[in-house]
DNA sequence: CGATCTGTTGGACATCTGCGCAACAGTCTA
DNA sequence: TAGACTGTTGCGCAGATGTCCAACAGATCG
């Protein structure tokens, strides 16, 4: 393995946990593993964190932060409050994202038990309902929404949208992914007091087209 | 260790099973853990369950599953739909009940690794759906409640709930306790076609008294 | 060119994990 | 009281894990 600077090393490192924490979790990433991505030896990782933890706790903050901030980007770069919006849910809805999410049980499960994961997981998460609080913000002073409490409606829309992913993730498609997509905004545009349909629906065609199978799906599953 | 008789070993071992996993989380709950807090050797724990995924499995599934009858129980006592939700929201939103809820982050986060852990906890999870659709659809027959789709709305509830339950118990008081409650019933009631204030609050002046200071609370961490 | 620095190696070490097994010890029956 | 039944033990196995360390090798400098 060729040398490298020690910051060079140090971001290899957390990239490649990242990447092994993305395919097994969190829970079952290991020196060994990260090492074997990286292609070094596990010596090596021991060479720039202390423990493995601050490896793992490294890498969630990456993960979590820079997906944080590109929807932050995403959202700002227009001015349209519906365009804002409808970045978030083009970001939040994306299916390939499972293992990202699941990184996001993980942290939530050990934040009681771990305080430096925990703080980390608090401080994103407060990040994200800022986010949308602002996006909120915004279309309200711009006459384009009504909302009492940006703040409340912003924790509403997380908490529905994280609820939601969490039966995915952890249950499979108890809920199938393109209704609950569905659900949240549809959830969004009544907090904010537009007509519904009033965001764009990305995938409308496919939408639509689960939806009925998707409802009888959720039937079938709860009928069991 | 005195002899017991094979359910109430059994039994025991589901007990500490719980114990342990509420300090260490099902993550890290081993068969010596077990073994030490019922004070047996952990060889005894592999006679009566074929691997550690079932002894957890079964300890949650004794935690949530019994958490679950005495809500169905508490719902069942009365016909009126209005009561029934009422029961509902009592047990759900009781302030001691933190330890059960970290037991479902953990089991959600968990999920995925161990299959019977995940397999139970779907199965609870979609239990509660149940019940809770099953209310509603008992309210819209009565003429009480006005809803097209009782089991999306009950999806919705439990997500909504889970979600901000999800922030208290891993974040601490990010949105205040009684807030998160409040905001659960109203959104229940618009989404049942009844009046705001309709579903009685079990503990008004609580919560009278926590909103403002409640939303404050909010904004301040949301600045931090 | 030789010396020094430091990124890197690969394995040693102690510990922990789930699990299986032969032996032990209470309890009940004939 | 002798024997059978079975709850219980304590250790061993094989594999995995975090951590540490002496040796190696590539780069830099006098």
């Amino acid at each position: 393995m060729p040398r490298m600077s020690p910051t060079e090393r140090r971001d290899a490192i957390i990239e490649a946990a990242l990447t092994v924490a993305l395919r097994k979790g969190f829970g079952s990433t290991t020196v060994r593993d990260v090492a074997a991505e990286l292609g070094c030896s596990s010596g090596l990782i021991h060479h720039y964190f202390e423990s493995m933890d601050d490896v793992l706790a490294a890498a969630f903050d990456q993960a979590a932060g820079r997906e944080l901030a590109s929807i932050e980007v995403a959202m700002a770069a227009t001015d349209d409050p519906i365009a804002k919006l409808t970045a978030f849910f083009a970001s939040y809805g994306r299916g390939d994202q499972d293992w990202a999410f699941q990184l996001w049980l993980d942290a939530w499960a050990e934040a009681g038990r771990k305080p430096a994961l925990g703080a980390t997981s608090r401080r994103i998460n407060v990040g994200w309902q800022r986010l949308l609080a602002s996006a909120i913000v915004a279309g309200v002073d711009s006459g384009t929404f009504a909302c009492p409490d940006p703040d409340a409606t912003a924790w509403r829309m997380l908490s529905l949208l994280d609820g939601l992913a969490l039966q995915i993730v952890a249950h499979g498609s108890v809920v199938p992914r393109e209704v609950s997509v569905e659900w949240s905004i549809a959830a969004t545009e009544d907090e904010l007091g537009i007509a519904r349909g009033t965001l764009p629906r990305l995938n409308a065609v496919a939408a639509a087209e689960t939806a009925a199978a998707g409802v009888a799906a959720v039937a079938a599953v709860a009928t069991r």
